[in-house]
DNA sequence: CTGACTACCTAGAGTCTCTAGGTAGTCGCC
DNA sequence: GGCGACTACCTAGAGACTCTAGGTAGTCAG
């Protein structure tokens, strides 16, 4: 059973699904959702488009990171798939967690921040 | 004239770029040279292959960030090009450098760190 | 009925990173 | 003499990710 990680072990790509399962490790939430709340809990920082999120969370619902359920709405509403992290998708936070640590001490030891 | 960034507003991609440019802001390096340092300076934590190197040089060599000379080794030693900062290859680590705080304290908001 | 909003989705283009090589020379060692 | 290790450069191609630019479908306000 291999350690499994969102990123590669230098976090340059995949990052935002790591950033995705920071947001879900509070609570459910949907896909809409979690392009409004990246931007408001980073002030505008991360601003992810449904293109980049979409397809984001289908890779980390197939590599068994998170776990998705439909829900209907009242009200004619539009349904919503919330998703949820899966116990492998905490491991997975963990440790990329410390990757974004020591990548982050990392990067500003080279670029002298 | 556009700023010219290393890496999109998120720096999600060319973040490599950056800290290429990170590393020539005090002095003059050639490719291998680079590899090393890099590796050297963040304590292993980023440790490039040089097919991710020397492509990235040829990029911001490209775009103008970097410029590229030929040294002749004395003792029949390898040749190597050595590259600096251009002046738009300043300007482009200095707006990297904002980039990387904004993203790095957004990062740190989401992942609770 | 038009625009704005919620909520989902996809195809395809463009980039970047990395693997896995290759070239060519020097040096130390057995 | 031959072998491995090292310096230094390079590339092709696979794979992965991000983003643009759409599309669907419904609600609601004016």
């Amino acid at each position: 059973m291999s350690e499994q990680r969102v990123a590669g072990p230098q976090l340059s790509r995949g990052e935002f699904g790591l950033l995705i399962l920071g947001l879900l490790r509070r609570r459910e939430m949907y896909g809409y959702e979690i392009v409004a709340e990246m931007r408001r809990s980073t002030e505008g920082a991360i601003d992810l488009p449904e293109g980049t999120v979409y397809p984001a969370l289908r890779r980390l619902e197939r590599d068994g990171l998170i776990g998705g359920r439909w829900l209907e709405m009242a009200g004619g509403a539009p349904r919503r798939r919330y998703y949820r992290l899966t116990q492998q998708g905490e491991k997975a936070l963990a440790l990329g967690r410390e990757d974004w640590l020591r990548f982050k001490s990392a990067a500003d030891a080279v670029l002298g921040s």
